[in-house]
DNA sequence: GAAAAGTTTGACTTTTACGTCAAAGTCAAT
DNA sequence: ATTGACTTTGACGTAAAAGTCAAACTTTTC
């Protein structure tokens, strides 16, 4: 085990670039290993990019996940940040709450499209 | 009633500037009435822009968003068309169940985040 | 009827998140 | 030892979605 995966590999699996991959180290979000020059991911490479993947898809910037990041790699010690931190955390859930809700609406507007289509076809295509 | 909102109204409505309305208007997804050179937004107006600004939190491009439009204004009729706008329906709903898992999942993450605030406060700030 | 407030167009700029080369280095296999 | 596949750095380019600014025009208000 302790396998390596190169960036290709990574590339392949996740369908990005390896501009990307770079993209994201050069802004400090991962931190592959190098041997001589070239990067040698870790399965917890492998899993960081999920998660900054993931925060793609959701809609996140690059700041934000690595503000995510941060936390994660150390979380604050003191009242004051501990406190602010969960001022943060409360907005980002009401943005994320909203964000479902929104997304939530849209699929029941996907749901009629795809009735009003069904409709449509059976009038006119009758037997088709 | 029939009342008309000026420019101002909606974006103080909506939190957004003059220059995103007249840019949405440039992208062909708005077309408010005019006195003289004057826009004049009706409610069917600000309606769309509501729908308009859901796509956008959702992560819709402008593209996508005039797409989603058009197939409201004019609905296709013809047997392949409608084929094709169901296919193209499945696929978004497939890219809306993700991105709802994502924020779901993320949600998630951002309690346990919460909690380990709270339970670090309560360590350090026992009386506070 | 003059000032203040709001609006329009047009042009240029900015930010984000990469894409696209080019040139050079590395490594495995033939 | 050379071909071919892969990788790196660096520089420049790009598309989307507005932001910014200037100059002119309108409308409202005092």
């Amino acid at each position: 085990m302790n396998k390596y995966y190169t960036i290709t590999e990574l590339t392949r699996e996740f369908g990005i670039s390896t501009r990307t991959l770079r993209f994201y180290e050069d802004e400090g979000l991962i931190h592959p290993e190098r041997r001589g020059r070239t990067r040698l991911f870790r399965s917890a490479d492998r899993r960081l990019i999920m998660e900054i993947l993931r925060g793609r898809r959701i809609g996140f910037t690059i700041a934000e996940i690595r503000e995510i990041i941060q936390v994660y790699k150390d979380p604050p010690g003191e009242a004051g940040q501990l406190r602010l931190l969960m001022k943060r955390v409360e907005e980002k859930r009401e943005e994320l709450q909203q964000k479902r809700k929104d997304i939530e609406e849209t699929l029941e507007e996907l749901n009629n499209v795809e009735e009003a289509c069904l409709t449509r076809l059976a009038e006119i295509g009758v037997g088709t």
